[in-house]
DNA sequence: CTTCTTGTTACTGA
DNA sequence: ATCAGTAACAAGAA
């Protein structure tokens, strides 16, 4: 499930691929994916070019050259948005360059039946917008509409804002498990059920504990997991797990690496007890709880 | 067949 | 008004 660190690596691959070009044809295959009226979209994009793309949380935010609009894209579960350069393209399609991993559970070749909306460019070139549970999706607002959407996000984890002082000051006012507060977009935006669980893990902190119970070392525990946790995840191009995939059709290389996600009933790493996954905040939630306290 | 997967939102009850 | 907790959504895997 694209997270903060999969998100970035998207707009990371996109930003050298697809700025400055101009959006020749776009195939709308799920009318319900874009929640603009499909005429007013067409003709928004049409002729239009991306200038720049931002993320706030897990919302990808591409800004259009003509008409101070924007493009707001949601992956949700199952979204991937992924890139081909015209040399892949084939008769009828688009392929993935020989030797790519490709997707687990989903052909190599694009389009395919997950490909929702398609962005041809002038130079031959795609951008396919795949997802496989369509709960994704793609909206153009303005600039008032965009900071509407904008101002509900709380504070991006990575920013230097968050500090132990304004980490203390969120977990104090709310009567909830910490596991909760951390997948709270309003609150932080960007980590998911993978990450939180990775951060409590690392911080060494039970998912489960009342968050305005910790103490002030443990609060910098959890700013100091949430920056390197999440840094660590880009530096890996993010976590697969099941149908996420980079702007290259390639798998993340953080699965690997994760500490308890997924890992139930195996041997914790740090400290050798077991693992064990249990519903928190009403997400399947692993940790250790021999070593987080 | 049932149960599980999760990002976000609608809804309920306090 | 605000907050916490849960169901619902979709489509596939097991």
């Amino acid at each position: 499930m694209p997270e903060l660190p999969e998100v970035e690596t998207i707009r990371n691959d996109l930003k050298n691929k697809i700025l400055g070009k101009t959006i020749a044809r776009l195939v709308i295959r799920l009318p319900r994916i874009v929640k603009n009226n499909p005429k007013t979209f067409v003709r928004e994009l049409v002729k239009n070019k991306f200038k720049e793309i931002n993320r706030i949380g897990k919302l990808l935010i591409f800004r259009l050259e003509r008409g101070e609009k924007f493009l707001l894209v949601h992956l949700k579960m199952t979204g991937q948005l992924i890139y081909c350069a015209k040399d892949f393209v084939i008769a009828g399609g688009h392929s993935l360059p020989a030797g790519q991993a490709g997707l687990p559970k989903l052909q190599g070749c694009l389009p395919n039946k997950y490909s929702r909306v398609i962005f041809y460019f002038a130079n031959k070139s795609a951008l396919f917008f795949n997802d496989l549970r369509t709960f994704g999706y793609l909206k153009i607002v303005n600039k008032n509409e965009l900071e509407k959407v904008a101002v509900k996000f709380g504070v991006d984890p990575l920013s230097q804002e968050l500090t132990p002082a304004l980490l203390k000051r969120i977990f104090k006012k709310r009567q909830t498990n910490i596991k909760a507060v951390l997948i709270n977009q309003e609150l932080i935006a960007g980590i998911g059920n993978i990450y939180a669980d990775e951060i409590l893990f690392t911080a060494g902190v039970r998912p489960d504990r009342k968050a305005r119970s910790l103490r002030v070392k443990e609060i910098e525990k959890v700013t100091r997991a949430m920056k390197s946790v999440l840094t660590k995840a880009i530096r890996f191009r993010g976590t697969t797990f099941n149908d996420y995939a980079d702007a290259q059709g390639n798998q993340g290389g953080f699965a690997k690496r994760l500490k308890v996600y997924g890992r139930t009933g195996e041997k914790c790493s740090r400290c050798g007890g077991i693992i064990i996954k249990k519903k928190i905040a009403g997400r399947g939630t692993h940790f250790c709880p021999k070593c987080q306290k």
